[in-house]
DNA sequence: AGGTGCTTCCATCAAGCGTTGGAGACTTTG
DNA sequence: CAAAGTCTCCAACGCTTGATGGAAGCACCT
């Protein structure tokens, strides 16, 4: 029970935020009262930082997934691999890029422990693209490359509501279009922009 | 008093959102009852569509400044300067950025008039970047790469606070790596992925 | 059968929310 | 000077919110 209230807990939060969410919305979804979601989980904001741990660690584990699968290979293929598998995995599972992008933009009430870690995650990514030699001293200035890597990803996954609209496309071409967007975007910057640090390899 | 109060609610919806912002902060923010408040906006809706509608105003007129400044210049150089006073801008009023993105990712409850204005805005955007040759006729996929490039900027906007902490740097420094950033990764990737289009002008 | 611990629900609370009515104050008009 | 109009605030409304206390159900042990 903790458990499904938690996955339902993901999407509802991640759908109308911290703010636009109320635990009555969370309570119906899993079909229980409200005093039973409280009893599993106490206050409001636990649940909450409950959720965003969670989909931390599903982000994690699926990072270092595509890290295993795209070792040794070639940057940009490399790179085209992770945008495809990542995007896909993103698209499966929305709430996690809605939830990132809620917890970057919208105004935070209590500084958590998970802020010290997201760092430690964008340079990993950044050593996984073969964009640092060293996982443990990551410059600043490939960590913001990540973010803006991972950002790109986020955005048009959240977006797609609204996006869709505005492009007037359905899901399936909406998928299509992002990967190829995301692929003219990255390849040819980290592709070009890096073949310095490539060939030390 | 009217524009006081949409110039401070603009501040206050772009830092916590439609669900997050309550009229009685708003009030206190201008420093008047919020009967005062609704005397002259009407229910809250109606203000923060206002708001919407004002903010995206301002960032269409910045555009059109834009447009005139880099028009005839090569394609790099046109990208490198509009990234460069889109940013400024941008940071000096992050608001815009808060709310598009708060626009664009939370759940919207009603549908607006100003959803069809953004994809002319975003064909306008391609237009002057010189990705299509038509200002009428723009194709999905240059709608969906100005969408991407206007959002990469608005998510360094947003969450400055919060990237800040995580990169370790202070305003300063930080300005100055989103522009370096932003120029990494789209110069290579619409200088080059262009050049057959630009060559037919 | 009775007791114990765990889980669920009903009823309820105080606080905060969006919103409104009505009474004053100040300015403009006749 | 009075009347009309414009603006502002105080007080209050009904409703939703996050949160709790207590009773009922259920499985388990003795």
């Amino acid at each position: 029970m903790k458990g499904r209230i938690l996955r339902d807990a993901r999407k509802i939060f991640g759908e109308y935020g911290f703010h636009g969410t109320t635990t009555r919305m969370i309570a119906q979804k899993v079909g229980i009262d409200i005093s039973t979601l409280y009893y599993h989980w106490g206050e409001k904001g636990d649940l909450y930082e409950a959720v965003v741990q969670d989909i931390f660690e599903d982000l994690r584990s699926k990072l270092v997934e595509v890290e295993k699968l795209i070792h040794g290979k070639p940057l940009s293929d490399r790179l085209k691999i992770a945008l495809d598998i990542m995007t896909d995995y993103l698209f499966d599972n929305p709430e996690i890029s809605n939830l990132t992008l809620f917890r970057y933009f919208a105004k935070t009430r209590s500084e958590s422990v998970l802020e010290v870690k997201v760092p430690e995650t964008m340079g990993n990514i950044a050593y996984s693209m073969g964009l640092v030699k060293d996982r443990k001293s990551v410059p600043v200035d490939a960590k913001i490359k990540m973010l803006a890597l991972m950002n790109s990803i986020h955005n048009f996954i959240s977006g797609e509501s609204f996006f869709k609209i505005l492009l007037d496309v359905d899901h399936e071409d909406y998928v299509k279009m992002v990967k190829e967007t995301l692929a003219f975007i990255m390849v040819p910057a980290f592709g070009q922009g890096m073949k310095d640090i490539k060939t030390s390899e």
